[in-house]
DNA sequence: TTTCAAATGATAGCAATACTATCATATTGA
DNA sequence: TCAATATGATAGTATTGCTATCATTTGAAA
């Protein structure tokens, strides 16, 4: 894999320790985004940075209602207009979290199937990792990528459930999500050229991955997981669910 | 059907215009719920029907974000004061509002495939119903059904995507959906006792059938009915995603 | 090393939101 | 008819969601 390829929205960046020994070296993600989503890049200051993390934190820790960019000026230690230079309101700050979740899902995705041909493979991997908690890879310093993982979870489908969703689509915020359906759509097209509802299937697979999560963990008489808790019985109703729906049109 | 049975949280009632011929015969039905819900029963004054048909319109009209008691107050010609003497807060009518829609739904559900006896075909109706607009079948004065499917279909998920859905679901905020998922998914094991995911399965039936007809009409791209905007085709990607993984179950 | 623009900090203020409280009046039902 | 209950009218308060201004710090170019 040739890491120096920008992948979609995704860039790699070779971080060195000083003195350069094998195991001083870090590989660090960066994900490149829309300039659209903020008014100064986070990415590119201290500040932005525990913008970034302490936001993740805070809304995972008491949810996006509550969250508000006073109480993260007070976390951060720095002020509300000190916030807003960087972000509009708190509902673009989700949509930034958001896109950078899903790009950051499609770099992953192309990672873990890289050199997986069978298709079939491909989008059980691919519905793994969607279903499962996220185990880093790669790591990024101001990113927590489990929490994060929560947060879409929950209140992820906030990002697009507005009445200014169109808005918002014509201004690409939705983007990284739709590049991802593509992408998982093309493999269950792989898998059976002749299926009709490849992009259907796509966003159904991913939203029904987050609900069943949620469902299982809040609401557990909505699922059959709700005893054991086990992520993995998701993976295994999903694929039961995608693979027969594939396979039946088939024929 | 026995009209005068109490179904679950729903009651019949007869209303006649006061000469009583035929074609003056109302049935209006009657839906019964929680007393926790709300501090004072709406259906039980005028002032609380009104807070009922106001609040779905401008929630529909405007989305729950901007919906607020002042604006409704205004709207229905009454005070502030007069909308928190019925609900608590915003959140607390949403909560009414879907766990009406809820109940409606199962009452039609009941209507709708009473007398089919093939759980295929009962399934396949309760499909349709969730998956296509709502024509009413029988009226209710203070709410309008179509609207409010709507509604669901984009505020829905965020009566339970809260940080306090764990206390909400202990004072049995959800119980119809619940219900409704219970229902669903004895049909589900109908169709195939062995069928190992009644109860998600049915949850994502009613997931799916409201964000692929989002996604449809707001974000088409993450579909594949965003040419025609049919809503007949959601139901026959439902019909196949449901049936191939029922019936493959069988083998 | 200066220097000048950009980023940040500190403070203020304002309109809207999300309530709560109080008292007067209307209604209605026992 | 009278007493409880529902509604109306008004006021007030803390919080939220911003915008504006000016002073200070930082950092990169000259």
């Amino acid at each position: 894999m040739d890491f120096s390829t920008s992948l979609f929205n995704t860039v790699i960046r070779y971080i060195y320790a000083k003195e350069i020994k094998p195991e001083h070296m870090e590989i660090q993600l960066h994900i490149k985004l829309n300039e659209i989503l903020f008014l100064r890049n986070p990415e590119q200051s201290e500040l932005g940075k525990k913008i970034i993390l302490h936001s993740i934190q805070l809304i995972h820790k008491n949810g996006f209602e509550s969250f508000n960019f006073k109480k993260l000026a007070e976390d951060i230690g720095t002020t509300e207009a000190g916030v807003y230079r960087y972000f509009e309101n708190k509902h673009r700050l989700l949509l930034y979290i958001v896109a950078w979740y899903w790009s950051w899902v499609e770099y992953r995705i192309s990672f873990q199937t890289n050199n997986i041909y069978d298709p079939v493979k491909k989008l059980k991997k691919v519905i793994q990792l969607l279903a499962t908690t996220v185990e880093d890879d790669i790591k990024t310093s101001h990113v927590d990528e489990s929490a994060l993982h929560q947060i879409i979870i929950s209140e992820g489908s906030k990002a697009y459930l507005t009445k200014h969703v169109t808005a918002d689509n014509k201004d690409q915020f939705f983007k990284p999500y739709k590049d991802l359906c593509v992408k998982i759509g093309d493999i269950i097209l792989e898998c059976n050229p002749r299926y009709r509802y490849p992009k259907s299937l796509s966003s159904s697979i991913i939203e029904i991955a987050h609900f069943q999560n949620f469902f299982m963990n809040n609401l557990p008489s909505l699922t059959d997981f709700g005893k054991d808790k086990d992520e993995s019985k998701i993976v295994l109703f999903l694929e039961e669910l995608v693979f027969s729906s594939i396979k039946k049109a088939i024929k």
